[in-house]
DNA sequence: AATGAATGAGTCTTCATTCAT
DNA sequence: AATGAATGAAGACTCATTCAT
């Protein structure tokens, strides 16, 4: 098999291994006799078990990040709200099919490795300063209430965090866009406006 | 030593350990080094390492529940909107004393245990019901709006959870009960008004 | 078993097979079965196999280093000569009991462990340049000829090494501290007085 | 590449690495990247790795055998003393050219294999035998003195060891064959008259 | 004549658990 | 009630060797 091929079959057999069982309960044997090579083989394209977990998350991250643009607020383009649906989509529809790293994402990787570890730490951490700052600009805007903009950035990546788990973990199967596009916009929905009825409020 | 003392010197000394480093990443070596018995010690009050992890999971989870009470929509008790702040400065209380365990609790023990991952996934089942429930009730009382109450359940639980994670495991040192209940209030009004001005709308 | 005991049996059952058959050719699991204990005893007494070798040949050179006394040309002590023959005896009978480690010894550890081989080379050089010094005084002192000084220590080194090598490791076997003495007096002989009889040259 | 080419570049590619990092810390890899052939070239012209070992061995020794020749006690040729230097000579001349297998030969190949150390032990005996009869016929021929043959013999040849060790693998760079043939005649030297001032001795 | 992907037996090392004292 | 020496199954990793191309 081209070593290209071989690559990625490990990378694959070896993300749904990790996220099904997690890091500590996937063995280099697990992985290879799921792809049905020796065990050598493992090492001819990765150094040890450490580096193809990295490697793993590494890829997923890239994939997110570019999946993330900008919003852009600039007069012709795309309703912000809509560019935030986009987004939203985007990242549901990437991890959809990576299904198998998810809970790798969603959960970080404490008590796997150091470094791996801070990498996420930094992507979630560029995430919330994203939208803390966006929350920042709305408030200069006078769009945006008077929050706590760290607390509420917190709250939504948490939101979208545990609606992506609650979603693609469990029972529901978000197999058409339609479909996606429906979760997303309900996302962004309760946080732009708020689960109360207008003119409602609890005493 | 009184064996009662034991083994809670035992358990304390478990719950540093498995919070700081992980599962995993703690030995029975760690452990009664830490704690400064002998090896053998150890097994006479616990059958295995599983089981002080889990008994340490339970006992987070017993003490988390026992906090939280129904809110009660009486006329007298205190306003709906108080009790639901109470209940989660409860929470964070707790937590803040019991951060060692904190990651467990957020990430869920997935990868370690099967039987424990699904206590966690139960208890957060529970939550995520109560939490529907209520929105269900609050629709049909006309004061909730009409969102999908499931997601917005999971969105109320991520936001909790990842403040709760953004709060304790980072700078903010939460050490008075008033800035303590100043987050809680925080967090509740984020999802009982929502983040935009009142007749603000993106467009 | 005491502790102290079972560490000495595994360096004596090590010690043997690392003399025996080198060590590459001396894997844990013979170390282990040699001494019939379990695999994972073997790690509560070194931390891994080069230690276990390292601490062999430290303590091989200790002991050796504190047979060899220094030579004492002051009046009423025993002849110099004397005091040479009885260095050697010393040696000898140490390397009679240790048999085991002497190849390691004359053959240096070359490949095994940078470190260890460091520590050979250190321990040759320190016996080299007192057999060098010596000469160079023996020269000031008009005792001995005008010979290369270096050149001369190392065939002296080599000759005893070898000799060693010889007696030690093939069909003699010294057993007899006369015999013992008597090799010693015989090498001492042929470079305090030269191969030839007197006054006869190779043309 | 012709294959006569590609076998000699592999066994000196071979021999470099043998003689610097020792037999075991030397794998295929090393050699084939060294050489930077594809692995599998290697076995089309080596069956395995102890075979292009034991083939520098085997070529180091007949080199070595074909250096050493016999000396003449006839009238008419050079002196005994000039033939020895002469044999001397060309064993160094030889090494210096194969220093990378020098500490092979030196240490012999304990712990490598078998079969090979045998060879080297023969090699050695076959000296040693022939160093020990010319001093026995010396003593017949009432040139030498009543010395003990084989702990001499032995002595001789350590010597010769030690100094090409000494020599070959340090600071000295035995670059002109003056110098060479200046280190051959210093060991005759010493064992021919030995190390001490006519008439004086070691009380 | 050469390649290099694949193999798998073998090695070191860890660690939860047991048990005689 | 406590000890800690001993166990051995299990895991990561290496490397000489094979073979289809």
């Amino acid at each position: 098999m081209e070593p290209r091929e071989r690559r990625i079959q490990l990378l694959e057999h070896a993300a749904r291994l990790f996220g099904d069982r997690g890091y500590y309960n996937t063995s280099i044997s697990d992985i290879v006799s799921s792809a049905d090579v020796a065990r050598g083989t493992f090492y001819l394209y990765f150094p040890n078990k450490r580096k193809i977990f990295e490697e793993l998350v590494d890829s997923l991250l890239l994939r997110l990040t570019s999946c993330i643009e900008t919003v852009e607020v600039d007069g012709d383009a795309r309703s912000p709200k809509d560019q935030l649906v986009d987004n939203l989509v985007r990242v549901f529809v990437l991890l959809c099919e990576e299904r198998h790293m998810l809970s790798i994402l969603l959960r970080g990787a404490v008590g796997l490795d150091q470094e791996i570890d801070d990498k996420l730490q930094d992507f979630y951490r560029e995430i919330l300063e994203a939208i803390e700052s966006s929350l920042v600009l709305g408030q200069q805007m006078r769009l945006v209430r008077n929050v706590n903009a760290r607390m509420t950035a917190l709250a939504v990546l948490g939101a979208v965090k545990e609606t992506l788990h609650g979603l693609l973990n469990t029972e529901y199967s978000l197999e058409s866009e339609h479909e996606i596009r429906q979760h997303a916009v309900n996302i962004i929905d309760i946080f732009s406006v708020g689960v109360l009825l207008d003119g409602v409020t609890i005493p």
